[in-house]
DNA sequence: ATGAAAGCGCTAACAA
DNA sequence: TTGTTAGCGCTTTCAT
């Protein structure tokens, strides 16, 4: 591999002369500037990157850590930070932060080889993301309630969302409603609940213990969950499903013992999947924002970059979705 | 930020004492290495990783790119990427090609930034990468057919799969079959024509220009091919979608006109992503063994990073899924 | 058991 | 307009 060096010598001009040569800087006179351009040509030169992020003490790169890349809506959300990521100059790349112990967290925010980074992940420690963050790497954290410095948060309203639909399935009528929540570590699921029981209070709606079930946030958990409430008749008169994975679980389970829905119990999911508006029925749901909820958080990112250090947390809006799966007002 | 040279310090040894006590060397005194623990501790020092990188002349990372992470089935292929790639001590990181002319991909290919690279993005150009790859950077492609040192290729086994779906159709008693093609860029497109036409040759019968129909792989194109279908009556016996995002469009685009499949019109599609099993009806396609690709290629990446040079084009086996949109044998 | 020193490839202040 | 030089933070011989 050529190094500077080797132009330098090829063209016989110094190192510094090919340095700034190559930024094009009108300093270096345009006759000189052609032979080491030949020069780069004839070896094949290319900057080496890691010498420069060393020098400059800055990589122009910044991480999104999500817990597993399957997440449905994902690719939304990176859209939105490479649209803003690239129109200051930076490049994201994207991490899955399970396995191994999180080599990549380690390699990448602690040992300094990205200048920020966004977190879309419940189970990332904060200890670990409090220690890590400081002025020359800002954070920000969707759906976490972490406080610290140079620890920013962006979140959707899930409070709202889980508590809009939740006053939907009490408008259409049902009173007795299941809740399946998400794992106890994501804030968002916690939210969720929050909405839920809420919108349940407002109507003066007492929650059945046994209608409050925990999943976990997969299709699994909510099969399962499905099964747990058919054990145990009656049957609620609608089903609020932490999340639409979940939701899909509890209509394969429904649909194999042929218990219809919405005719014989409603229900209703959250993040708006793009499966939802193909299952039998297509799943009432509530929409977060995903794309804008990447341009917000990455906005943010180059704000603390850029030295502002106190940032107000962000809430986003969401939107029900109502389709087929809350039964139709007659 | 602590660097090793203030934890020498604290701690009253040599720099070089600290770098090999902290790699745990019998070398140093237990309480030296203990004086120098409690120096790392008080000063929350960190090593940085990117003057260890240019030292080392590696990052022990290696990058996946994709062409827009949305894709149905990325994440399997990026959890084959992490399994095999963590149990080197590798870290996979993802970017996507797109995006203002490629910065990710020129900083981390082309500035050094990654030991290697796995690639599926039929739009990168063949000269980038034929120029990048090197001994310091394997390159391993997907779904592309480019010859050149250290570029080594696996894919899927596009043609028979293709060839296999068709010969169903055809079993199925159809035989004015229209085909949706892929963007022309993209080699597994046109390998799942040949697959299409084998079969249609192999079962002597000819093809209809009129049903040769050229999409992008989107769901949009499917749609609009669906509509072009339409409006040159009469239609085929059954469709080949060149993969399931355009056999959703075209069922969107049926489901409008009240045209019922398989009834009227039988449909397959390619790639079998989850939403094959949702749709109404469920889409018969063929089934790619994505995690294996992952698991595959990076085995691949690391042969040719210790050293072996030549590495035969691995192609894996892909299988039909019949489901309810091919229509039932009576 | 520990330290001194060179160097990875680059940038930028300062000199010439 | 170009060259000299120092140094980014680390690892690693080679001395001691």
């Amino acid at each position: 591999m050529a190094t500077i060096k080797d132009v330098a010598e090829r063209a016989g001009v110094s190192v510094s002369t090919v340095s700034i040569a190559l930024k094009r800087d009108p300093r270096v006179k345009e006759s000189t500037r052609q032979r080491i351009l030949e020069a780069v040509q004839s070896l094949g030169y290319r900057p080496n990157g890691i010498a420069r992020d060393l020098k400059m003490q800055q990589t122009q790169t910044m991480a999104v850590f999500l817990h597993d890349l399957g997440g449905p809506f994902y690719s939304e959300l990176v859209s939105g930070v490479q649209d803003v990521a690239l129109s200051h100059g930076y490049s994201p790349i994207v991490a899955c932060s399970v396995g191994g112990k999180g080599v990549a967290l380690e390699r990448l925010l602690a040992e300094n080889r990205v200048d920020g980074a966004i977190i879309l992940d419940p189970y990332i420690e904060e200890d670990f993301i409090r220690q890590v963050a400081g002025p020359t790497l800002p954070l920000v954290l969707l759906d976490r309630d972490i406080e610290g410095s140079y620890v920013y948060r962006v979140t959707s309203d899930h409070e709202g969302g889980a508590f809009n639909v939740t006053m939907h399935l009490l408008e259409m009528g049902h009173r007795q409603i299941a809740f399946i929540g998400g794992p106890s570590v994501s804030v968002d699921g916690q939210l969720r609940f929050r909405g839920f029981t809420g919108a349940m209070k407002h109507f003066g709606v007492d929650l059945e213990k046994r209608f409050m079930i925990l999943g976990d946030f997969t299709e699994q958990s909510g099969y399962a969950a499905a099964q747990t409430l058919l054990s145990q008749s009656p049957l609620p008169e609608a089903i609020f499903a932490g999340n639409d994975e979940m939701a899909i679980g509890v209509l394969r389970a429904f649909s194999e013992r042929s218990i219809r829905v919405p005719e014989d119990i409603a229900l209703v999911g959250f993040d708006d999947i793009r499966l939802t508006q193909h299952t039998t029925p297509a799943l009432t749901t509530v929409h977060q924002p995903m794309y804008e909820l990447g341009t917000v958080a990455t906005q943010i990112l180059f704000r603390a970059l850029a030295g502002e250090e106190t940032i107000a947390p962000v809430i986003l809006e969401t939107r029900v979705v109502i389709r087929a799966s809350s039964g139709s007002r007659q």
